[in-house]
DNA sequence: GGGTGGTAATCAGGCCCCTAATTAGCTGCA
DNA sequence: TGCAGCTAATTAGGGGCCTGATTACCACCC
């Protein structure tokens, strides 16, 4: 009736697993790390959106503060903010609403040019920071505490070569 | 005017790097490769992302187009596709929903249970990934080959060790 | 047999981030 | 001068995934 009722009349591929196991240049160990390495990457996410979130912050917004508490002045460009973040103009335009309305940060007109402006760390989003910051060293230091030197070391180099692979994917 | 003018007057904490330094448990070289690893996951992340995009997939569709693949008859209930992806029911209600309109997948009532019904990929679902996944294996492993064998074995140790520190981040 | 509690999927609404289109202002050149 | 083309930020609208409420149904136990 359908076609995997007769799965032997064709040498059709039935699984994920068959597919993977016919596919000549395919290394079966390479591919169990990748997706034990996914998930750890995963559940790392994860964890950190929801240690994040015990702060009322999103990555994109922690992200903000924390490029602006490093910057000349505690004050950036919206632009400026994009590029630091990787992210778009338009999303920083969102994420800084919602800075503001928390009162974190406040938007100043640029008196030199009338299109731009300067996104300012307020006192209140320095307070906030200094006081948040502390737990969120503790637990990424918690988190790197798995680690032996030596394995810091390789997990570095191991990132990097993780990054050049990943152009891999975008070619093509 | 503002406080910042006066950094001396108080013994303030000016920027991330000074919180950072002064934060006793924090140990910059651990910081430096937190910050390198998650870079490296967001590149990969985004590339995953971009590479699904130019089959149509979204991360979601793919895992559950897998799971179906994967499953016995090419079929299972929502609750089961939500526990093998680790999202939620209700999340799977859009994905089937989305995967439905584009003819890969289709929903059946099961008889037994008029609560309950069946996600079965269809012969056209069955094709598309037929279709897909040699290029998409060709892509993991062209990433994976930036590793040797003995690096392999060392990056799933630590993507482990990774996946046991995140609880770091989860607690209180 | 009829209510009570549990469970299946779905709906309603929200958050985050994206792209594309829009508005406003700058700049350089004929 | 005045206009063409660029650049700054925003708005409009969409996609993906979430939580919490809702609807329909099963199953147990009195």
């Amino acid at each position: 009736m359908t076609e995997h009722d007769a799965p032997h009349a064709t040498p059709r591929l039935e699984t994920f697993e068959e597919i993977a196991t016919r596919y000549p240049g395919l290394d079966p160990e390479a591919l169990h790390v990748w997706v034990v390495m996914r998930k750890a990457q995963t559940r790392l996410d994860l964890a950190v959106d929801a240690h994040l979130a015990r702060h009322g912050l999103s990555f994109g917004r922690y992200l903000v503060l924390v490029h602006l508490i490093r910057a000349e002045g505690h004050s950036l460009n919206p632009a400026a903010i994009a590029d630091l973040c990787g992210s778009t103009r338009a999303t920083i335009t969102g994420v800084v609403d919602t800075l503001e309305k928390a009162g974190f940060v406040e938007r100043e007109e640029d008196p030199a040019d009338r299109r731009s402006l300067q996104v300012r760390l307020t006192l209140t989003g320095r307070r906030f920071l200094e006081k948040m910051l502390p737990d969120h060293f503790d637990r990424l230091m918690k988190v790197m505490s798995e680690f032996t030197p030596a394995e810091l070391k390789t997990l570095e180099k191991l990132s990097q070569k993780l990054a050049a692979g990943a152009a891999a994917l975008e070619r093509p």
